[in-house]
DNA sequence: GTGAAAGCGCTAACAA
DNA sequence: TTGTTAGCGCTTTCAC
């Protein structure tokens, strides 16, 4: 409501200069205590804030950072832009939002928008696995970058995700003990890292646990992706079990089933992936791994705000593994 | 990569003073047709972009609008985040989002942070019917403000949202139709205006239709409330119909009811609000009235920008109706 | 129509 | 320890 107080109020006000009062404030140079003292009651009672865009102007840092995800209405995203947000948060950072939509060109124009803003770090998911490379090596070099849930490649920016060995590993040794022994894959395209990873770690995982892949359906994460397959899997002989690549198309895969009368898990048992909170309440409730949403989130945060202040330590690419929770979708059999 | 264009580098090499560059480059103010092709062919050529810090520092305006949600993990808000964004981006302005959790105070250190930085307006769902009208009267009153989807008080901001006597009546319609004669209402509490709002729709719509009143639960608009009000109406002599205030709650409600061995639509009719997309992958699919999602969003950033650019029209308050979409809760009887 | 200069609020180099 | 001064990049009087 009331005129902001400056700087020079507080200065006039404790009878100092302006750069004396700034130094009492900042607390990083001698300033006697007493002068501190003063000025710092003063601006307490004032209610002095520092201006961020004047220190922004000067510094060139504005203890803001971007993150950009490819849709945000997808739960998983949404809880990890939660997370990331109360993380930067604790620690003096604001969180600048923007939503790719999937597409390279967005991702591009939004990382432009946030170096002219000059933001001192930016957290993403990149949207294509390799064509996100060109836009991420086009930020200025004094933005601190991590890459998270994605990568767009290792040695471009710490990245923080799950482990999807772990995970699919996980999935298809609790899938064998229920008793299957074939199994499809329903997962996302190799157009993201994410999509990718999960659909060789299935396989890594496959020749592990001995099970037989009768089939692979790949899409995009979402819940249409699942509808389709659900199509494309149900003309066919069905397979015990059907890994999804996402808690979204698993229920897009279980909803569409059950329309053309395959019922889960009696007919057929089916696994989700991410853990979000829907997974739980679904009929039937999912049997996926949960991501540790924290801490990826924490872990992000951390690197980024290690790189803001200065880190110049080799780049990291850290997995995090997922916990299993089981459901009925796999159980009452 | 390259270090950043000034403004000085564009009049230097254009042979102009920054005055002049500037003016040209704003297009604001009488400068010879020559001179600003000149600038503008040198500034396009040096790859110019204004710095948007210094820039704010002497407008004292940001093009950074800020939006505070209760939850962004509820895929309603997050789609309401997505649309503003979107929105916000085709006029040149940039999303500053933050996480209340709908808690008063972190709301109130929100608003004021959002104040500090100078954004230009706010889109708020606040998160409390009437504690945080004094957070809202608190921020400085150069700057936009608009209530979406909840309000703290029709006198403070702008308001967009649902119409929520449009909504309850079309669902209690749809219900009568169906056959209902008694219904249970399972809603938020009065802290939030939606939730007192939806209540007294609800009662309102009760009235016109004649339907009779089984029981009321009021909690949140999340699932457990769902789950919770399970539990209390399976113990009771069931309703025909159960009335949720969001998709959330209808969610858990299913769920637990089918626990608990009641089956929705079978023994009871369930009803939806929001329309999120889970609503039609749900197991049944979802009869929900669908939120005008874009409308609100459209509206709000309308409004905000009105005001921003300084519009003293008095305070609007705005109500979309929504549309019924009949699912399986409610049908396949 | 154009330029010189002030100044937004702050921090840091340089003096004292 | 403290004050003076410059300047971050921009827009906008105020002169010419």
């Amino acid at each position: 409501m009331s005129q902001p107080v400056t700087l020079h109020d507080v200065a006039a006000a404790a009878d100092v200069s302006v750069a004396t009062a700034s130094r009492a404030l900042s607390g990083k140079n001698r300033v006697s205590r007493e002068t501190v003292a003063k000025v710092q009651a003063v601006a307490a009672e004032l209610g002095y804030r520092v201006d961020p865009i004047a220190r922004a102007l000067r510094e060139g840092s504005t203890r803001i950072v971007g993150m950009i995800v490819p849709v945000i209405g997808n739960p998983y995203f949404a809880q990890l832009v939660d997370a990331a947000e109360e993380q930067l948060q604790q620690r003096g950072f604001e969180l600048l939002l923007a939503d790719s939509h999937g597409r390279i060109d967005e991702e591009l124009r939004r990382l432009t928008v946030f170096g002219e803003r000059k933001v001192d770090g930016i957290i993403i998911v990149p949207s294509d696995h390799t064509a996100s490379a060109g836009a991420l090596r086009s930020i200025r070099s004094n933005i601190a970058l991590v890459q998270i849930d994605r990568s767009a490649g290792a040695s471009l920016a710490d990245f923080v995700g799950v482990d999807n060995d772990v995970a699919m590993t996980l999935l298809l040794e609790h899938l064998q003990e229920r008793g299957a022994r074939s199994v499809a894959f329903v997962g996302a395209d190799d157009v993201t890292s994410s999509g990718l990873e999960r659909a060789e770690a299935f396989r890594r995982a496959l020749e592990r646990t001995g099970l037989t892949l009768v089939r692979q359906v790949r899409g995009q994460f979402d819940t249409e992706t699942g509808v389709a397959a659900a199509d494309e899997l149900a003309d066919g002989p069905l397979p015990d079990a059907i890994v999804a690549g996402s808690d979204l198309i698993a229920f897009g895969l279980i909803s569409r089933l059950r329309e053309r009368g395959v019922a889960v898990p009696d007919d057929v048992l089916v696994t989700g992936f991410d853990g979000t909170a829907l997974s739980q309440i679904f009929t039937p409730s999912l049997t996926t791994v949960v991501q540790p949403i924290e801490g990826i989130a924490a872990d992000a945060v951390s690197f980024l705000i290690g790189r803001i202040e200065g880190s110049a330590a080799p780049v990291r690419n850290s997995r995090i593994a997922p916990t299993l929770r089981v459901g009925e979708s796999t159980t009452t059999r």
